[in-house]
DNA sequence: GACGTATTCAACCCCTTGGTTGAATAACTC
DNA sequence: GAGTTATTCAACCAAGGGGTTGAATACGTC
């Protein structure tokens, strides 16, 4: 599993500790010491949670001494928005269609019964 | 895990076989017979997938006889671009800061050596 | 009611994942 | 080099996920 990018990201945002990493680093940059303090996991569950991050190219690191400290990256929003996007305005679309055939229906026969999930 | 609603559409949107279905139903509603057939896996499990799917609410279902036609809703992908877009603006701005600082450090400092991941 | 079709439930398997603890690596400090 | 701190690697464990097959349910048709 998780073979492309997009699986990765959605793979790594699917955790409610890494999103709440997300939001802290979209506070500001944090070592994983820093990281780690909120959270009652060990430091080495949160390396663990960075990783993923990073193979997902949510979070870059920067070296600074024997300190790694962890940034958002952008990009990869963008990616994921792109794709939702393209879905959500495709399902209201549906949506949109489904209602004026209904209405078509109702329309030009009052009679006929409704039968959902149809509209192919 | 898969606490919250957030974590249950990220999951369910982990998996490439759910993409697909979603790319599918973007197309136009279908069953799960008609979502199984493209796919070499069991019509079990897509119909595994798509209780993953509904329960996230990515997608819907209605009854019809003995057909259950399954239908994208839009709702959920407004939840995650609202919590993508949150921390995409905010990635950017952090990268925007940062860029400024270390402009600012070049421009006061030129001697001053650039340390990447300090901008607090 | 009996049969066929669409779908789901249940039990099982294997592999991944999130957590742990303990040891190893890397860099700074003395 | 020895000690300290930050981080990761390795081995392990319990739980969950995605797949299977076989049985059960629900609906339509004869």
């Amino acid at each position: 599993m998780t073979d492309d990018q997009l699986s990765r990201v959605f793979a790594a945002l699917a955790d409610p500790t890494r999103r709440s990493i997300v939001t802290r680093l979209a506070v500001g940059d944090a070592t994983v010491n820093e990281l780690a303090a909120p959270y009652d996991v060990s430091v080495q569950a949160v390396s663990k949670h960075l990783k993923v991050l990073e193979d997902a190219g949510v979070v870059g690191r920067s070296r600074d001494g024997q300190r790694r400290p962890c940034h958002l990256k952008a990009e990869v929003f963008d990616l994921m928005t792109k794709w939702i996007e393209r879905y959500r305005q495709q399902a209201e679309e549906r949506y949109q269609r489904l209602d004026a055939v209904l209405e078509q229906m109702n329309a030009a026969e009052p009679d006929h019964q409704r039968r959902e999930g149809q509209a192919s």
